[in-house]
DNA sequence: TTAAAAATAAACCGATCGGTATATTCAATG
DNA sequence: CATTGAATATACCGATCGGTTTATTTTTAA
């Protein structure tokens, strides 16, 4: 947020066409030359403004988590924080409703590390910083809960939050994610 | 396998190295140059065998799917018939052997799916029968179990068996897949 | 108002992409 | 032995890749 409202509006509307195309197409199958032409810009300015494609992918990877990260807010902000138990069953509301609208391809971090296999691209610290972060975040509250072992628990949540992205965007969760929830509430009670 | 025994020995070399190369770099990162010349093969050869490079990347599918299959096969074929159960459990000790030893990278099929997203791809349709079979797999033993709705538990199950991958791949399942199977005890014994 | 930053326009670069052509050699089988 | 399928070697194709260059115009702030 503080990063975008410094970007140039030739900026946003690279980064805003890059991520439509990146999610959708693929990385490596979308050319600078595709992006600059979808957001109605340059060549030179994408260049000016991102410097090189890796860097375009990392600020999309950035600005997906940004976006993210906002959509959840929303749905934690609802919930007080003595009820450490329904702010993370509303992270898989947060997701239901993400995955309708956002998310028909899959997680887009799961999917653009599937295409940034060097361990040296700086997207991949993004998406693991990503993924990290929300097991943190389920970790956090179940401290709050008393639960003993907050950060076992908190890797299944995490396996459940990923397993659902994946089946849904395969169209193999044929009741929304509902099933996901049942097995979320049978993952507190049983440990609890 | 059948397929495998009327491929020339030069067409086997092509498909183990684009196996190879098509998982641990991706698929629109490798070139044909690249695979022929890691086979030790010309161009020309690849092309008279497989025709096209997408044709060649449904082969690599294909042939990643009969060898999870085999391996999978390998730890059903030890539990009697008559006990689905066990057959249930012995899926998540196959995959935890698979992931240890062949996928390192997550998993061959979601990764693929985010590399091809046209809809007319042949690649998808082998991506989606494979985690349409396995969903059928666990849904065959849960029936066979007296499960009333085998395939919402089904559903559950497989959700885990992708959770998994995902996390093992990004290094955020601490504990192996211990956790997992303990997520399957649970929802096994909260439907009996 | 004026200077700097941002954006346009368009040509250009070497490298690589997937795929083809032609001509030659090797190996197996009837 | 002859035929045929398989493989090699190599040059080539147009298209596209990520990225650069130069020159000009527009926008924005001090």
């Amino acid at each position: 947020m503080d990063k975008n409202t410094k970007r140039t509006p030739a900026a946003l509307k690279i980064l805003d066409a890059a991520s439509q195309l990146f999610y959708w197409k693929g990385i490596h199958s979308i050319g600078v030359e595709t992006i600059a032409s979808e957001a109605g810009v340059t060549k030179k300015t994408l260049y000016d403004r991102f410097g090189s494609k890796d860097q375009l992918i990392v600020a999309y990877l950035e600005e997906r988590d940004r976006q993210w990260k906002k959509h959840l807010d929303n749905y934690l902000d609802r919930i007080p924080d003595d009820k450490p138990l329904q702010k993370i069953l509303s992270i898989f509301d947060a997701l239901e409703k993400w995955l309708e609208t956002n998310s028909q391809r899959g997680c887009a971090f799961v999917n653009a590390l599937a295409e940034l296999p060097e361990a040296s691209h700086p997207g991949r610290k993004v998406i693991f910083e990503e993924k990290r972060w929300l097991k943190q975040l389920f970790a956090t509250f179940l401290r709050h809960l008393e639960f003993d072992q907050a950060d076992e628990i908190a890797e299944k949540l995490l396996m459940l939050h990923e397993g659902i992205t994946v089946t849904y965007s395969m169209n193999l969760s044929t009741n929304g994610i509902a099933s996901a929830k049942e097995t979320v509430q049978l993952i507190l009670n049983a440990n609890q």
